[in-house]
Formats: structure tokens, sequence, C-alpha cells
DNA sequence: CAGTGGTCTAGACCACTGC
DNA sequence: CAGTGGTCTAGACCACTGA
């Protein structure tokens, strides 16, 4: 790794911060400060402080400085069986969120007829091109927008259900899927990690360098795949626990 | 968002890269041509490139071009009951990948004993500074770095073990650890999306634009923390899945 | 050796923030 | 209004790759 100068300015900052001297939220000096301070152009300040902000340290705000950033993570417990639980997809997460002390939201509900991708047919074992009912909204915390879901439903499940309707379901999707015999019996979550698309870093208010947490969950009953939730959480203030098997020596709070 | 000149050049090549005239591996224009092309200075044409090199879609590589990412991702059962079976984390790993059509490897194994630091002290609920064994060594499939693993064990488990060994255990450590009375319950797994520190990225070898899934596995005994694992894996090669309650259904291949 | 990306400078003007 | 970060240019030299 050659010592080239905007990595010594990037590595002098950023030791500032993993040493604690620049706490998170803390104003890093002016662009012309740090190029008198370092004897460098401009474009060398800014070279060091691009790469220091995709690394998810820093971020720049326009017109008022450049900042450490704070982070404020929130954990979901992934592994709870939903199914048993006669609660709405809305309730659980309110209920977590209130839990931990912070304010849930929702926006943006919508519902769609589309025909499936080749990512969603294979993962509902349908052909390209079937319909599907696609149920998507926003979830924010303490009023920033957090995660994005999205719900497709085969057609042939969906048709002449609540599930149609273009508004959310007050008692939940799965009792509204269980209560016409397709009973979720488990699932199967598929998370990975990626830098957002531009469309996703807009309407989760990502800056450069946060990445997000990608979840796939597909729903199914004793026979088929009846659901495909895919969810882009926020990197920067998501984490997701699941429990297998016994865990109660955790739950002690000592 | 402002249609200034280098998002209008990283607009309309993300466009070639998504619409896939610009293919995975393909080479982009150099930046001269690119100048050319739009009529723009080259600062704005690296400004556009290093935009679309931190969303991860491209890879720049001294004196040959600039390319379009190529990703290969592995995809990782993480809800296999471990305590069951009678192998270690390395025929595991071994087998999943060889399974996979691939080729696993792993290097620079170490073993130390070390202070606990506060995050690992609250996850297996020690005083922090109490001593802990850490194990941990560098995972590789075809030969490309994919995962780094760090294994922390309370001393009063590890004395006297083969933990304390500097070479792996053949048979694996949770047989060994079973054998001294502390049998494995149940474990829970907190996952999150971050960009990789400076170390990381050093030894997983990502480029600008690849964030890494940290994921820690705390395991437990019926009566208290036995190990917690701390896995950082590149993010663009790595997919972990979870399976809850009864997901037969997924496994019928048609 | 020519062609590629990597680093660096000096200077210009703009857009946003908050006093 | 002064101070901040955002965009852009023109030109220079360096380091690496592969024929």
């Amino acid at each position: 790794m050659p010592e080239t100068l905007y990595r010594q300015v990037a590595a002098a900052l950023r030791a500032q911060i993993t040493g604690g001297i620049l706490r998170p939220g803390a104003q890093l000096p002016s662009e012309p400060e740090l190029e008198k301070t370092f004897r460098v152009s401009r474009n060398t300040v800014r070279l060091a402080l691009a790469s220091l902000a995709n690394e998810g340290l820093v971020e720049a705000r326009q017109g008022r400085g450049t900042f450490v950033r704070e982070r404020t993570p929130f954990l979901v417990l992934a592994s709870a069986e939903e199914g048993a639980a006669d609660k709405s997809d809305r309730d659980a997460f309110n209920a977590a969120v209130l839990t931990a002390g912070r304010n849930p939201d929702q926006s943006g509900f919508r519902m769609e007829v589309r025909t499936a991708s080749s990512e969603v047919a294979a993962r509902l074992q349908l052909d390209e091109g079937t319909l599907v009912v696609v149920r998507s909204l926003l979830r924010l915390i303490d009023g920033r927008p957090w995660s994005i879901q999205e719900s497709f439903y085969p057609m042939d499940i969906a048709e002449g259900t609540a599930l149609m309707s273009p508004v959310d379901i007050p008692y939940g999707t799965i009792s509204e899927m269980a209560r016409r015999g397709h009973v979720q019996a488990g699932y199967r979550d598929e998370v990975l990690s990626r830098m957002p698309t531009q469309t996703e870093a807009v309407q989760l208010s990502l800056g450069p360098g946060v990445p997000v947490l990608e979840m796939f969950r597909i729903a199914y009953s004793v026979e088929r795949p009846i659901r495909l939730t895919m969810n882009v959480y926020a990197g920067d203030s998501t984490q997701l626990a699941y429990e297998i098997g016994d865990v109660s020596a955790f739950h002690v709070d000592p």
C-alpha cells in the first residue's frame, strides 16, 4: 500500500476517529483548514475525505461541514415464528420498535399486479412471466426511512382474497392466507450485503459508503412456496438476529 | 438530484451495464476515450468512474483498464444444526464448498490469549478484561480470500483442553467442548452489513464499493454462552441462508 | 514502448447553510 | 454575507501492464 499524500491525510483523520478524539457527530476541520494543516491541494483533501466517506466513517453536509457518522442500529429478531402469532407484520414491527424505545412508522403502501421476473419466479417455483401480486411499503424508525419491503404472492393464491385489496390488511396477510387453506409451515431467509442501487439510495436516503442488508424470505406451506418477501434495510441501522435451538441461556439478564 | 456532468456520465455508463450492453467482465472505454465521447475533463470522467466503483458496479485495474465487476456468490446454510453432526467446522465448510463445485482452502490459523473487549465480554456474559482464548483463520474459495473467522472461548472452558493447542482440531472444537461437559444446545446469530476496515479490505482483498457481511454467532449450552464466533465475509461473494420451521417444500427440485 | 489508470496541483465558479 | 462543501477544468508526472 503506497504512502500517497491523500492516504496519509485519510489515515491521520481515521486515527482521530477510531481513537476517539473525533467522536460520532463531531465536525471535522474544513477543507481549507486541512489544506493548510497538511500542506496539500484541495483536491487531495477531497480525495482523502471521499475515501473516508466511502468507508462509512464520515458524512459531508453541503454548506455545513463534514461530520463523523453516528450509528443507531436497530436489532430485529428474524427467527420469531410469525405463523403462530395472530398478528400482522405491521403490529409485529411496531411492537418491536416501540419495545426498543423508538418510533415506528410506515408509508407508501402499494398493491400491484406484475409478471414474475426470473428471480421471483425461481424462488416461488413459478414460470417466468406468471402473474404475481406485489404489496410493497416503506418502513421508518424515528422518522427516518429504514427498510423497503416488497411481498410477492402467486396469483392463484391471492385471487379473490383480501391480498388484492390496495390497503393494508389489519389482521395480517399470513392469517388471510391461512384462512384460505395456505398455512405457513416454515420459511427460508437468504441474507446478503451489497451497495444500494440509485433508487434505493434515494428511498432510504443513504449517503455514499452505506451498504444495504438484503433479505429474501420465502414462506412455505407444507406443499409449496406461498410468499416471497424482499427486504432492503439501511445497512447503518440494521442488525438481524436468528436463534437456532435452545438459547434460553441468552435470555438471562444478570 | 442535480443533473451534473459527472452524474450524466455515470448514468450513461450505469445504463449500459444494467441494460446488458456492458456485460460482467467487459472493459469500459478508457478515460481519454470517455473524455472525448462526453466532452468533459479527465477529472469529471474519474468522478463518474469513482461513483460507479463505490456502487460496486465497476473495478479499475492499474495499467489495464476499468471493468464491469463479476459476482459469484457462495451460499451458506447457516441454520444447519452443527452440534448434532460429529464434524469439525473445517469439514463442514469443505463439504459445502465442494458440493457447490468450488475449491475450499484455509490459511493463517492462529491461537492467542487476549483480554475480552467490551463487545466480546457482553456477548459471552463475562466481565470486561477477562481472559479469553482466540482461535482465528482465513477461509478461501477458489484461491480467493472469502472470510475472516475469530472464535472466542472463556478461559475457564478452554483451560486444559485441546482448545489451547495452536493447531486445528481435526474432530472439531464443538466435540472437544462437549466431551468436557459443555454441550451446545443452540446458538444465536447476529447479522449486519457494513463497509470493511482498512485491515479487512486488505485481508479479503476487497476493492472500493464492496461491503462485508458480518455475523456474530454465540453458542450456548443450557447454562451459559460457551463460544463467540465473529465471521467477516466478503460481501460480493456471500449469501447466508436460514431455515426456520418446516421448509420441506423448498427441497423439491422440479 | 505505448496505453492504461493513479496521484497531485492551481484555480475557477456554484449551491447551500446559518448568522 | 462569509464560510462551507460540490462541481469542473487544464495540465503535469508517476506506476503499472502487456505487446
